[in-house]
DNA sequence: CCGATTTGTCACATAACCGTCGCAGGCAGC
DNA sequence: GCTGCCTGCGACGGTTATGTGACAAATCGG
C-alpha cells in the first residue's frame, strides 16, 4: 500500500504545498491544522510519516513529538519537523525530543521530498530510490548527479526533473501536456513546443555519453523512455 | 457490469465530448448539467466515478465534493475534477476536499481517457487492462507499443488506434463505417475506402513480425480480428 | 551590477503520416 | 466462363508532427 503522510502545519500555504508535492509522488495524504487535530488523526490512522510543523496552535509540534514518543502505541512513528530559519536552539531541541530530522522553513521541495524518501526507505525498504537505473543510465537525485556508462553527465534543472520523471516510469509513453503538468508543473503555462526543446537537449547531452537514443518519440502521442 | 460514470458540466461542448468519448470506451454515462442535478442523479444510481466541473450552477464542484466525501451515502466515489486553467489554488483546494484526480481544461482526451481507467482500475481491478493479448499478438497502451512474438512492431498513429479497437473487441465485425465513426471520431469526414488502406497497412506491418494475416476480411460487411 | 547559465519561443528543414486514386485481381451468382 | 461488384495495394501529393539551431529574456551566484 502507499505510505500514509500525515501534515501537521497551519500555514494553509505550506500545508497546500506540501500536500500538492506528496501527492504528486504518490502518498496518500492528511493534514492537520492544529495539534489537537494532529493527535487525533494519529490515533485513526496511524501514519508512516509525520510532518510536524514547530509552531502548532492548541498544541505545539514539540508536545506532540514529546506525546508521540513517550506515551502512544506508536513510539517509533517517524517525525520530520519543519522550522522556521533562525530557531537554531529549536531545532537542537527538536532532534533532542526525538525527530529523525528536521527541515527549516522556506524549505526546498526538492530536499524536502528526498527526506521524505530517506526516512520512508528506513521504513520500508526499496520503496523509493534515491538512485534509479535504467539500462545504462543512472540517476542520483541526492547527489543531483546523473552518469551513463560511468561518464558524467551535466543537465539543467529541467533537463534533471525531466529525466527523473522519465525514469520512475521507465517505457511509458507520456503526452506533453502530462510532462508539462509534472515536470514544469500543473502553475505555469508555457507552450508544449517546449518539451520538444528540452527532450532534445536531454537528448543531446545523453548522446554525448555515448550509447544510442534512450528516448522513443511517438508520433502524436508524447516521449517514452526506453525500459531496457 | 459496466460502469456508470456520471458527468457533471454544465458547458454543452465539453460534455458532449466526454459523453462521446466515455461512450466509446463502453462506459455507461449520465450528464447532470448542475449541482443539484448532480446530487439527484448521484442518488439515484451511484456512479462508480464522478467527472466533476469546478464552476458548476447551483452547487459548486467544491461543495459537491465536500458533501459526498462528508455526508453522503458513499464517501469514496472516485472523483475526477475538471478546472479551468490558472486556477491553481484552486485545484490544490480540490484535491484537499478529496478529489482523487483532477485535470484542466482544455484537456487532452487521450489522456483524460487513460486518468478515468486508472482511478476505475484502483476500485475494480482488472478492469480496463492497459495490455491486451489476442492470439500472438500484445498491445500496451500505455508504453504505446505492439508486438508479436515478442517483435516489435512500428504502427503509425491511425493504426495503432484501428489495431487497439479490433483488440478490445476480437472477433467481432464492423463496418467501414463503424470504423471511422470509433477510430477516426465521428466529426471527421472520409472515405470509406480509406479504411481498407488504413487495414491494408496494418496488415502489412503485422505480417512483417511474421505468421499470418490476423485480419479477416468479410465481404461486404467489414474487418475483423481473428480472436484465437 | 555583471557574466554565466538556463529557459521559452520561433523559424525552418525534414521526416512521418494521411487520404485519395487507379487498376489489377478476386468473389459470388448465374 | 462471364459479369458486376468488392477488395488489395502501390503510388502520389498534401498535411502535420517533430528535430534543431538561433536568440532574447529570465535567473542565478557572486
Amino acid at each position: 500500500m502507499k505510505p500514509y503522510v500525515l501534515i501537521a502545519e497551519d500555514e494553509k500555504a505550506v500545508s497546500e504545498l506540501l500536500l500538492y508535492n506528496l501527492r504528486k509522488e504518490d502518498y496518500d495524504v492528511g493534514v492537520a491544522m492544529d495539534g489537537e487535530e494532529t493527535l487525533m488523526m494519529i490515533d485513526e490512522r496511524t501514519p508512516d510519516l509525520l510532518l510536524l510543523d514547530w509552531m502548532l496552535p492548541k498544541v505545539s509540534g514539540i508536545e506532540i513529538c514529546r506525546r508521540v514518543r513517550t506515551g502512544g502505541a506508536n513510539p517509533n512513528l517517524p517525525i520530520i519537523m519543519l522550522t522556521a530559519r533562525g530557531e537554531e536552539s529549536d531545532r537542537i531541541r527538536g532532534l533532542d525530543t526525538g525527530a529523525d530530522d528536521y527541515v527549516t522553513k522556506p524549505f526546498s521541495t526538492t530536499e524536502l521530498m528526498a527526506r521524505v524518501r530517506a526516512v520512508l526507505r528506513r521504513i520500508r525498504p526499496g520503496l523509493k530510490e534515491d538512485r534509479i537505473t535504467v539500462g545504462d543510465i543512472e540517476i542520483d537525485r541526492v547527489a543531483h548527479r546523473v552518469t551513463r556508462q560511468g561518464d558524467d553527465i551535466h543537465l539543467g534543472p529541467t533537463e534533471f526533473r525531466l529525466l527523473d520523471y522519465f525514469m520512475q516510469h521507465p517505457g511509458r509513453v507520456f503526452s506533453r501536456e502530462q510532462l508539462l503538468d509534472t515536470v514544469w508543473g500543473s502553475d505555469v503555462y508555457v507552450e508544449a513546443r517546449t518539451v520538444d526543446v528540452h527532450v532534445g537537449r536531454l537528448r543531446k547531452a545523453l548522446r554525448n555519453a555515448g550509447g544510442d537514443d534512450p528516448i522513443r518519440t511517438v508520433r502524436s502521442a508524447g516521449y517514452a523512455l526506453r525500459e531496457d
